[in-house]
DNA sequence: CAGAATCCAAGCCGATACTG
DNA sequence: CAGTATCGGCTTGGATTCTG
């Protein structure tokens, strides 16, 4: 079966999980656990508020992430990944292993990035 | 074996292959075969010369694209993947694999990314 | 032919303040 | 608690011109 017209899958990709911030917050609901508003903003350091509701309306939109609020007071939002969002991880893999080679040109890599959950497994190598 | 420092490979693949213009010009050159300046600039559309030298320069400079200068008059550049860029292919053939699912959503990225040479997996499919 | 230099525009992102 | 509104800067990329 063909498709005839032209299109960019790659291209899409990359602006689905583009973005200074989409992939912090990929990363720290890999577990596929629920995670609160606040908790992930604490789990992605210097992120604004702006910046976290911008990319989770984002990543909400093209279904990798959930959200589920419930009307309690105060009010409690959770995001998690949904399955679709889990199959994203297993590429992100493939990339991160390809990325790996270029660790030790760019140790200054380490300060800002310490809170990616990929990092365990390229430590590990 | 393990790495002490906390890096993020993920991140640093992701400024490598990020920007407007790379992923075009790595798609360009999937094939292998050498390709010259005004060829790649032929075969991506709308890219000013500031902005392919800057990507050939950034691509080489990670050992994704191998430059070979002749000095012949005018003077002849060639530009093709080494191996480490080959491998990166298979990558982002992940990649482009996971983003076809979204591509109904999008047929507005089918103008401008006709140029994108993993379009025919995709549309065999 | 294969770029480099310069200047300019747009959009992404940050800081701060405010709200249901 | 979980956001939104607004403003402003800075980075990225575009247009044009020039050169070995």
């Amino acid at each position: 079966m063909k498709n005839q017209v032209e299109i960019c899958p790659l291209r899409l990709a990359m602006d689905i999980i583009g973005g200074k911030w989409r992939l912090s917050i990929i990363c720290l609901l890999k577990d596929g656990r629920p995670m609160r508003y606040n908790q992930i903003k604490r789990g992605v350091p210097g992120i604004t508020n702006v910046m976290l509701s911008q990319s989770l309306k984002h990543l909400e939109e093209y279904g990798i992430l959930h959200r589920e609020q419930y009307n309690e007071v105060p009010v409690r939002v959770e995001y998690q990944l949904t399955d679709n969002g889990k199959t994203l991880l297993n590429v992100l893999s493939g990339l991160s292993d390809w990325g790996n080679q270029y660790i030790d040109r760019h140790q200054e890599y380490q300060s800002h990035c310490a809170e990616c959950l990929f990092r365990e497994a390229a430590e590990s190598k």
